[in-house]
DNA sequence: AATCCGGGGAC
DNA sequence: GTCCCAGGATT
């Protein structure tokens, strides 16, 4: 009986046993991996897209307490969720699940079992579909996320850009190759954990790694030079000014009407045009940058006092460079989109550069109200 | 195929 | 500080 894979692939039984071994030896006790509970899977599945273990655990926790199904989920309003997301970022994904949660409520509080049809739902793509299929269900496919890719890249020593055709296609061959078909959930979160804990993108320890003797690339001796990845786009300075006006105890906050972070609420201010900068990115004035916009914006007249803590935000391609100023309102009135905030409103959240600005600021704010 | 999401962790 | 990692939707 021979397979029909990649010459590159090893035989992959012994590889199974190793690898299956070494996961039941070493896995991290994780909150979702007790449950067994589809939408529980579905749920770390989501809040793990883009972001670590550690980043989405304290926020698995919460959501699932509060709402411990889609029929929960479903009934709760959006801006609660988007408030219980608030600093975990990549909002899409809460909105989205949403929707998955309305959709599976009206079909009877039940998630599809199938990988084909998790795949039509909101927010669920080949990854997260067939991490659900396998984990919850025991359906024989493979889960291909940026772990997957690197342990596989490596272990065939792929040396295609995995993100294009052809490398994205068998590197896709080679993880349903690799599968250990009896225990598809068990095999995709070991790949997982390898990925996680020893082969990571720098440094990887391959002393420690079961898959050692089978893999090109640490027999080649260039293991960091895998995956193969597009060349990326270098990110844009954007620099910004907001106002951080208090009166009673309360802040004046924009919600923001368009993409992205829409429903979210901000300090009020702008981004500066280029030729409102140095060469090298600060204002050149930028409490006059900060009157002018909120007065075409808002008609609201400030008076600029003293210029806070520059406030640094990276996010995806873009390098934000906020400078706040503290500020009072010397006439107009708080119309929508503005709105008085005091710390007690929860709903709708804050964006998280507005809240980490404010947190820093706490003591002038204390001094004021 | 390319771009976007207003993030964050490792070093 | 710098580097660089990453699912799904959209067009």
């Amino acid at each position: 009986m021979k397979s029909s894979t990649s010459p590159a692939l090893p035989d992959p039984r012994k590889l199974r046993r190793r690898l299956l071994a070494w996961y039941e030896a070493r896995a991290r006790d994780l909150p979702w991996r007790t449950s067994g509970d589809p939408w529980a899977v579905l749920l770390s599945e989501i809040l793990l897209q883009q972001t670590t273990v550690a980043a989405a655990t304290p926020y698995y926790e919460r959501l699932l307490a509060r709402w411990p199904d889609a029929a929960a989920l479903a009934a709760a309003p959006l801006d609660e969720l988007l408030a219980e997301w608030a600093g975990l970022g990549y909002y899409r994904r809460a909105r989205l699940l949403h929707r998955t949660a309305n959709v599976v409520a009206e079909r009877g509080g039940e998630l599809p079992r199938a990988h084909a049809e998790l795949l039509a739902l909101p927010g669920i793509g080949p990854y997260t579909a067939a991490a659900v299929a396998s984990i919850a269900h025991g359906e024989a496919v493979a889960a291909v996320d940026g772990n997957v890719e690197r342990v596989v890249a490596r272990l065939i020593g792929l040396r295609d850009d995995v993100r294009r055709q052809p490398g994205k296609r068998r590197l896709a061959q080679a993880a349903q190759a690799l599968l250990a078909p009896r225990r598809p959930g068990d095999w995709n979160q070991a790949v997982m954990e390898l990925g996680a804990t020893l082969c990571k993108p720098r440094s990887p320890d391959c002393p420690a790694c079961p898959l050692r003797v089978d893999c090109v690339a640490h027999a080649r001796g260039d293991v960091e030079a895998y995956p193969v990845l597009p060349a990326r786009t270098p990110p844009t300075p954007v620099t910004l000014v907001a106002a951080v006006i208090v009166r009673r105890g309360r802040v004046l906050l924009r919600l923001r009407e368009n993409a992205p972070n829409a429903g979210f609420l901000e300090l009020p201010g702008a981004t500066l045009p280029e030729e409102q900068l140095t060469p090298d990115g600060a204002p050149l004035d930028g409490p006059a940058a900060l009157v002018a916009a909120l007065h075409d914006a808002h008609a609201l007249k400030l008076e600029v006092r003293e210029a806070l803590p520059l406030h640094k935000h990276a996010i995806t391609r873009w390098r934000l460079r906020v400078h706040p100023f503290r500020a009072t309102l010397s006439s107009g009135a708080a119309r929508a989109p503005l709105r008085w905030w005091s710390a007690s409103d929860s709903s709708p959240p804050l964006t998280t550069a507005s809240r980490r600005i404010l947190a820093s600021a706490q003591p002038e704010l204390l001094q004021l109200s």
